[in-house]
DNA sequence: TATCAGCGCTAATACGCATTAGCAGATTTT
DNA sequence: AAAATCTGCTAATGCGTATTAGCGCTGATA
């Protein structure tokens, strides 16, 4: 650790030449480089091989305004095992698109228990721009971005905060839409929904997309809660008539089936589920829900080009949905003959 | 984006005061910022907190040495599904430790197809030190860190290279051995080991703790390679009257298990099967076989922290192994009493 | 012969910050 | 009363680079 970092100074002095030269040698623009002569050139490349050096990214950021870094903002923790098959397709598109564009990452862990973006030490400036993940998002601060001058990006639809937020989305109003309008061609006319209408932007889209696409079928019962027990869910479906039954959690959805299979009631012969969304890995549970899929690592990806149009372009706010494409799955059929008698 | 950064030069105009006064009034060293009183502090302060001024970490970097950021570099992309739960858990560790103390991650994406540390636009320097992952590992570039001034840690062991590596591994050679005994213990002398016994340290550390724990065990079958036919595999181990095998890759033992119990022959019943090492979500192949496991997670942070170690403190270089504690699992079993006749 | 245009390079500056040296005025000490 | 000390600040500098302005020189032009 002795020895000092080589500088553009160290290269002139051994090559003879001006700190000047040297910079000229390494970025020639066309213009200024080619007043440099071929002999003096190579002069100063031969040092700059044999010595090793490279430029301090650091001072070169001093100059140029841009690092060709990308900052990636969480408002928990990216790795942890619970969180881990939430955001690695994310990261996976965002990793794949920032190579490909020529930028690194760097991943803000929050310093202290409570992240922020506007913090004490916030060294997120040190990025061109910047991704934001995670389903919480503190409001106040998504103003304060959308009012400053910071290039950024979140993955997630996000309502206006003081202005447009740029955003890449998943289309789960058109998602769920779609999944109601399947339901409705097989037949169903007594459907439920289970689980939360408002909150975060992702759930309110899910309720959205669910209540006019019913057009004209009976939401024969509601249950704006999750995590509820599984049981009593189920006697409420029953009770109600119900012949298909719309769950935004897939946890919520694998309980009740468990206990539909328990009593004996067929999935989806007596009862159709449909889930509004995946997870990744959902096969391990043994059981293939309809629903739509999250293109997570499709949304990174194209964050990630969105930001990057932004901070090079100065592009203006683009709010992108991605399409969620169906999962078949075998928990939605045709409603059964016996319930169309019993109507 | 029109407007430009805020910068001390602005808020010092704002405060009435000179760009060094508000430069004290951020980073007060004891000595200094007592001489500015309350008063011056407090005008200062308000200004910063009602423009909402941060400093440009850049700048900082440029006069001070550091930045609080580790770069983590890794010659496959970190992410893609193939390589996700590979990477993942390391990942974990990194991203834990960094947080505690105090650091963030710039994930290094390496610009173009093959990826290398010793670019032509290294932007690594950015970070005051470096983790590097993956299993390949260029020697040349492994060379020149050793001999370079910039403070990295590998994570897995690695031989020296121009001088001692600092590294975080796995000790295989000590797990290895240790599952030998183990089935030395239950009777088993008739013993094979498949996979490579050469290249990668973690590859080499397998046969290196085997090969010496035989103790006196016969080593009646060989095959240094991977993923050959199982069933020649198979046919091979059951010729040379082999009763524990060892597998390097679970992928082989997984095959060779398969076709063990398709032809009726017992695993552990007429055959052991002992994998050195392990991969998360393993179980999802429903067979749980007796192994060790590799701390992927712990050695992530471990590498962190030595990191921080040099580059906080220039410590000297360290090379520490963390424990892989045996898996139990199902296929390693006594020797039958069937075994004990023939022999 | 004086002027001008190119050539090959260098001096000087700015980027935003931390930090050292130091200045003017007030207060205390000798 | 002069000298020393303290108080509250500012000027100036350097970090390593990119870049603009410009200098001294040669050869061509007027």
């Amino acid at each position: 650790m002795a020895t000092r970092r080589l500088t553009q100074k160290d290269i002139a002095r051994l090559a003879g030449v001006s700190q000047a030269t040297v910079s000229f040698v390494l970025n020639g623009s066309p213009e200024n480089a080619n007043r440099i002569p071929a002999e003096t050139r190579d002069r100063v490349q031969k040092v700059i091989r044999d010595t090793g050096y490279v430029a301090d990214p650091v001072a070169r950021r001093m100059v140029k305004g841009l690092n060709r870094i990308l900052g990636v903002f969480t408002y928990e923790p990216a790795f942890p095992s619970a969180q881990a098959d939430f955001f690695t397709p994310f990261l996976l598109g965002i990793e794949e698109a920032a190579q490909e564009l020529g930028y690194d990452l760097l991943l803000l862990t929050g310093a202290g228990v409570k992240r922020r973006i506007f913090g004490d030490n916030v060294r997120l400036r040190l990025a061109d721009g910047c991704i934001i993940l995670g389903r919480q998002f503190d409001r106040d601060e998504l103003t304060r971005l959308v009012a400053g001058d910071f290039p950024f990006v979140a993955v997630g639809r996000r309502d206006d905060a003081g202005g447009p937020v740029p955003y890449v989305g998943g289309g789960y109003v058109a998602g769920t839409a779609a999944l109601v309008q399947r339901a409705r061609a097989l037949g169903h006319h007594r459907i439920a929904y289970i689980g939360l209408n408002e909150g975060a932007e992702s759930t309110v889209d899910r309720w959205i997309g669910f209540e006019p696409a019913l057009n004209g079928a009976e939401l024969v019962h509601t249950q704006f809660a999750v995590a509820q027990p599984p049981g009593e869910t189920l006697d409420a479906l029953l009770a109600a008539g119900a012949t298909c039954v719309f769950f935004t959690e897939l946890a919520d959805a694998i309980a009740v089936d468990a206990v539909a299979r328990h009593r004996g009631i067929s999935v989806p012969g007596d009862l159709s589920i449909v889930v509004l969304g995946n997870h990744i890995r959902a096969e391990e549970h043994g059981r293939r829900f309809t629903s739509f899929s999250i293109p997570r690592e499709a949304m990174g990806r194209a964050a990630t080009e969105m930001l990057v149009r932004r901070v090079e372009n100065d592009a203006p706010v683009e709010q992108v949905l991605l399409d969620c494409a169906i999962v078949e799955g075998d928990t939605l059929g045709p409603l059964s003959t016996q319930h169309v008698r019993n109507t």
